[in-house]
RNA sequence: GGGCGCUUAGCUCAGCCGGUUCAGAGCACCUGCCUUACAAGCAGGGGGUCACUGGUUCGAAUCCAGUAGCGCCCA
């Protein structure tokens, strides 16, 4: 079979791919075996796949494939989350393109509207994880509103209310205008803005002409001030306390009152305070029992409590409001200033503070069990450096507002009856006679509760998940959730340890009794060259599936892997991909190496293809206990390097080029046979990071059963190995190194056979093990022992043996002079500073014995080899002294 | 402002419960090669005062303290 030089992934993977789905290979039911098991981090449904996905995806593939091999019933559970806010923007969006405002609409149409655009694009991002390989169970896949994950988000809800963990309250949120709904402070990005910083005149009510000077960045909030607020400590405003000074152009009085909180160096000292707009203002508020002014609609418009500018933009209320103060003399001054403010992850709205009755849960409970078990390594974390930010943010766990003022997600189930008392139950049936029972109204109507408008935040949905997608929740003795849980990895980016890794931890121990998963890896961001995360918005992200394309799943997958340890942010760059790709090639390449030579029945096989095969074999199990160690300490950019190399440097380029027949000669079936087997177990432990070619390979090696692949077979398993094997060609190579440059230097063509003559040492048995191996690598005419220096020819040492190759030509003495004195320097030098050592008596003293110990060998190996160097010297007709 | 972490070759990173010829890997770079598996390649090679200062020690990239710069989280 003629096999192209040139390995072209687009076929391959794709053939694949559907095979393994036809066969089957990608389903877990419960078993006898011992289960593997990963949850998908939920992608939001309206996604498409990005570079995040594509690290964080690969890397759950590398762990699941290895799982499989290793005969675990592996289970990969693919899924997608709703993402309340995100989708209802888009669905509203959509609508509007139609003519259809959200508001004309009721609440039963606009889902309606929200489900099909969901069963229409919904998802996309998961039939782009298959180009990437993704070997998940697609009959499992979830969705955090299919009914039993919806009800479960219900039930979840009725049981911490039951429990007392959730209450109803009054608070100050980060309110998103656009969206029209309160987001949790994770969903609040913060960034710095050039901004200005205005100094406004407040006079003193009591018409005396004096007053003060406040500074703000918000000139438009003065309207809600009930209060301007001085540092007790400032002697400055001492005599202005407890008097009221005017807010200006609505002319309110307000108190001048003291509160530490006041930064005496900021501004002018003088604090304006706006209870309803600021959390630090609200706080003060509190303190000083001060009046509240909400002077926004929701919509970021002011209302009738503003008196001045009702209906107008807050933004546009700024501009108009400084014009003003500044007309009527109120403004000082005004002062370039840089600020933090935020904004909205999902709208890039700048986010309002706002006072608004929203739902909580309390997470101190919950979070002190969720602390220990990551504190004492139930859960592990990798790398275990996100302890640290975990615990701090556990040990100062806030109260999660989990309300959301939207139609598309998990409606809340609390029920308000006609006096506005409220019950909470599963469905309105169970509200029902819960209310009737409680409240003692024999007359009450179903009809006549109304169900809370909110939804819940969508990580009260995704906090379950370990759980809902086996439906642990309802069915906590279901045969899945016995089976998969707890989980074995979470796979996810530490942006999200908080607000989804750590409230998963909470739900676990809250409703399964135990943890989610048993290890956390925790990934690095995928960056742009300068530093900038890859970003839609930004445009800075290559297309993920172009990049496959281009470069092969396979290409990209170690790509991503390549230079992303845990933890690390990737700095990404197509050459990483091109790396990939180029190795993908590599094997193809010796693929039709191997595949080309005729196999000869009669040939014996040779000696050197026998020490060959030792080594290779040694060096082989050396390399999987070492992948192993690395896969069980989750560094899977090690394990990955480790089979690179593994296959480019010890298969590629020295075990094959060691049994290569020469060209047009045939290869004997012993070794033929051994080297296919080498293939083979290299391409296993290949095949979690390049599933495609690796299956490829896998069946051009040899004939397979229908259904049997390499994505099944059994992961290599290390067995014993003799270290010495590899350490004595570690030495050969140094030889044979050094005959290479001695052709290079001396520019004899590789086909010219040359002569090594080893000098034999008192001291030293020649071993003869990987000599004809070194004959054939240097094509050598052969290997043979001498007493003394031959004439004419060019010496070497390595370690303290002497080698020589004669020349037809004659040497320059003193280019070899130099070199022998160049390496006698390096010697020397070396030598002196373990005589340093030695001649230390506290170090002799003081130091373990097989330290002392090691330094004398290190001691005796540089005499000897000094000692041969300078022999050689000496020959050349050199004295070593210059 | 508070907390956590980082700084090792041009780039990305290992090494860090002191002691292997301890300064490593991949990529990039340089030199020479189209040697019939592979130029998406082969062979060879150069490159770092381990951020800085001080301390502990017989011995420090590794432990301690301080300084500078960077990053993340929280306010």
């Amino acid at each position: 079979m003629e096999i192209p030089s040139k390995y072209s992934p687009a076929a391959t993977e794709s053939r694949w791919y559907q095979y393994w789905m036809d066969q089957g290979f990608f389903r877990s039911v419960p078993d006898d075996r011992e289960p593997y098991c990963i949850v998908i981090p939920p992608p939001n449904v309206t996604g498409v796949l990005h570079m995040g996905h594509m690290l964080n995806n690969t890397l759950q593939d590398v762990l699941v494939r290895r799982a499989r091999m290793q005969g675990k019933n592996t289970l990969w559970l693919p899924g997608t989350d709703h993402a309340s806010i995100a989708t209802e923007a888009k669905v509203v969006a959509r609508l509007r393109e139609q003519g259809i405002g959200k508001s004309s609409i009721t609440r039963e149409e606009f889902l309606q509207h929200a489900w099909e655009w969901k069963e229409k694009h919904g998802g996309i991002i998961l039939e782009q994880l298959k180009k990437l390989g993704a070997s998940c169970d697609w009959e499992r896949t979830r969705f955090t509103m299919d009914e039993a994950l919806y009800e479960s988000v219900i039930r979840a809800f009725v049981h911490l209310y039951d429990k007392g963990l959730i209450y109803r309250g009054v608070r100050m949120v980060n309110w998103d205008p656009r969206a029209l709904t309160a987001l949790s402070d994770e969903e609040v990005i913060y960034r710095e803005i050039q901004s200005k910083l205005y100094y406004i005149r407040y006079p003193l009510a009591d018409q005396s002409g004096e007053g003060l000077v406040i500074a703000t960045t918000r000139p438009e909030t003065i309207l809600g001030d009930t209060a301007v607020c001085v540092n007790p400590a400032d002697e400055r405003f001492r005599h202005l306390v407890g008097k009221k000074v005017l807010v200006p152009l609505i002319d309110r009085p307000v108190p001048v009152i003291e509160d530490d909180y006041v930064d005496m160096e900021f501004g002018t000292g003088c604090l304006k305070i706006t209870p309803a707009h600021d959390i630090n203002d609200y706080e003060i508020g509190l303190r000083h029992r001060l009046e509240t002014i909400d002077i926004f609609n929701d919509n970021g418009t002011l209302n009738e409590a503003a008196i001045l500018y009702v209906g107008e933009e807050r933004f546009a209320v700024r501009e108009k409001i400084i014009a003003e103060l500044q007309e009527k003399r109120y403004l000082v001054k005004t002062e370039d200033y840089v600020n933090k403010v935020g904004f909205s992850e999902r709208t890039d709205e700048v986010i309002e503070p706002k006072l608004s009755l929203q739902w909580f849960l309390k997470m101190k409970e919950l979070a002190t069990p969720a602390l220990e078990v990551v504190i004492n390594d139930t859960i592990r974390f990798h790398p275990s450096k996100f302890k640290n930010t975990y615990r701090y943010w556990m040990e100062n766990v806030r109260d999660w507002c989990i309300s959301r003022q939207l139609w598309w997600g998990h409606r809340i189930p609390a029920y308000y009856l006609p006096g506005n008392e409220v019950v909470v139950a599963v469905n309105r049936e169970e509200a029902y006679e819960k209310a009737r029972k409680q409240y003692g109204l024999p007359d009450l109507r179903p009809e006549d509760l109304r169900q809370d408008e909110d939804v819940l935040d969508t990580w009260f949905s995704s906090w379950l998940w370990p759980i809902s997608v086996f439906d642990g929740i309802r069915c906590p003795d279901n045969p899945d959730i016995r089976y998969y849980y707890p989980t074995n990895d979470l796979v996810t980016a530490p942006e999200i340890l908080f607000f989804w890794v750590a409230r998963m931890i909470m739900a676990g121990l809250e409703f399964a009794g135990d943890i989610p998963f048993r290890n956390v890896y925790l990934t690095g961001i995928v960056r742009d060259k300068l530093g900038r995360k890859m970003s839609k918005s930004l445009g800075n992200s290559p297309e993920p599936l172009e990049l496959i394309r281009k470069y092969g799943a396979d290409g990209v997958r170690v790509g991503m892997l390549l230079t992303s340890p845990a933890g690390n942010d990737l700095p990404f760059d197509e050459v990483l991909c091109e790396q990939g790709r180029n190795f993908s090639n590599k094997i193809w390449n010796a693929l039709r190496l191997v595949r080309g030579w005729k196999e000869d029945e009669g040939t014996v096989q040779p000696d050197h293809c026998r020490v060959s095969v030792r080594w290779f074999d040694a060096r082989l199990n050396s390399a999987i206990r070492f992948i192993d160690e690395q896969f069980f300490k989750y560094r899977i950019s090690d394990a990955l390097m480790a089979v690179y190399k593994l296959i480019w440097d010890d298969f590629c380029s020295w075990y094959l080029e060691m049994i290569k027949p020469p060209f047009g000669s045939p290869v004997d079936p012993v070794t033929l046979k051994q080297t296919t087997g080498f293939f083979e177990t290299l391409m296993k432990l290949l095949h979690p990071f390049m599933p495609f070619i690796t299956e490829e390979i896998w069946h051009h090696l040899g004939m397979r059963d229908d259904g049997e692949c390499i994505i099944a077979a059994p992961w290599p398993g290390a067995s014993a190995f003799d270290p010495e094997l590899i350490d004595l060609f570690e030495k050969e190579t140094r030889v044979i190194i050094a005959l290479r440059n001695l052709r290079s230097d001396r520019n004899i063509p590789p086909r010219e056979p040359i002569a090594l003559l080893v000098r034999k040492n008192m001291d030293e048995i020649p071993d003869h093990t990987f000599d004809s191996v070194i004959i054939k690598l240097c094509n050598l005419s052969g290997i043979s022992y001498v007493d003394r220096k031959p004439d004419n020819a060019a010496p070497f040492v390595v370690g303290k043996t002497e080698f020589f190759v004669p020349l037809e030509q004659s040497l320059d003495p003193e280019a070899e002079r130099a070199r022998l004195m160049e390496e006698l320097k390096y010697m020397s030098g070396f030598l002196n500073s373990v005589m340093k050592k030695l001649g230390n008596d506290r170090f002799v003293s003081n130091a373990p014995a097989e330290v002392v110990e090691r330094e004398q060998k290190k001691k005796a190996d540089a005499e000897a080899r000094i000692g041969v160097l300078e022999k050689q010297i000496e020959m050349l007709g050199g004295s070593f002294t210059g």
